[in-house]
DNA sequence: GGGTGATAGATGCAAATGCATCTAAATTGG
DNA sequence: CCAATTTAGATGCATTTGCATCTATCACCC
């Protein structure tokens, strides 16, 4: 008896997963063909917008590994490249010799705005007719919780 | 008013995408890194996966690739890859002399099914801790509500 | 039925990715 | 205070990815 309620609790859980993973890559499909990414593919307009979010400016690039779903190495030279471009600006850490600062340059911050403006209106058109705004703000809520529970254990 | 309504409601959905998608990149970068993945990056298991779900066991290229985060030049050559490891079968549609059928060969099915375990076990363990039984199947409520609409539209 | 356009996959090629490894800076332990 | 370990990020290299394009089959329509 509790090995099958161990049971249906796995295979709740690994539904759940499916679940999101899927509305996620659906989602996804659609944002990616949509306007917004023509100029810039969504794995770099990620580094933008988190670099835009951070209260003081700049990020550790570990810091925004972290938040990005891309290996390390892929990472140091994306944003090697996004420097290139002129869009992304990088420091020595002063307080850590090893440690590199980001932030984005005025031109930086221009195209994430721009891009991001285009975004969010392809986001609203997905998002608004499939979930009333009361279920939007569940869906915040368990994913938020989700990804807390991840972050700290 | 209305305007300010609007902006709101917009404001709302991108909030929820954004929570969405954070969250799975958290899961992911734990699942990434656990047991299950050693061998066999997540992407092709998810090949596997979703052919073993397929009730007639056979599935078409494009259709597989609308579940699967990858274009479609990046999906032929990985199922090519598959094929030259044994895991997957093709043949050519019979009713479409254009198309291709997949399935998983008696390797393919045994592989799918050792990582799944494994994998199912990975996930149980970000999930469970993470929400209240209640809570995973409002969270799938949602995100099948979600990628329906974006499957209907 | 034959031409016209659409659709399913494959392929050449340049760019991006990840693994393993390397360097340099910081932390730890004696 | 120095050797040993750990951590941050960069780099060589093989693999994977996506874009553009190509081929082959199918669907449409006059």
């Amino acid at each position: 008896m509790a090995a099958v309620q161990q049971e249906s609790a796995t295979r709740l859980a690994a539904d759940t997963w499916e679940s999101l993973f899927r509305a996620q890559v659906a989602v996804m499909r659609k944002l990616q063909a949509g306007a917004a990414f023509k100029s810039i593919p969504l794995n770099e307009y990620d580094v933008l917008f988190t670099l835009s979010q951070c209260p003081s400016g700049w990020l550790r690039l570990n810091e925004l590994n972290d938040q990005i779903l891309l290996s390390q190495s892929s990472l140091s030279r994306m944003v090697e490249r996004l420097e290139k471009r002129g869009l992304v600006e990088r420091t020595t850490a002063p307080e850590d010799g090893r440690g590199v600062l980001l932030s984005l340059t005025e031109a930086g911050r221009a195209l994430q705005r721009e891009v991001g403006l285009s975004h969010v209106r392809d986001i609203a058109g997905i998002v608004k007719p499939a979930l009333t705004p009361a279920e939007q703000r569940e869906l915040i809520r368990l994913t938020d919780k989700l990804r807390d529970s991840v972050r700290t254990r």
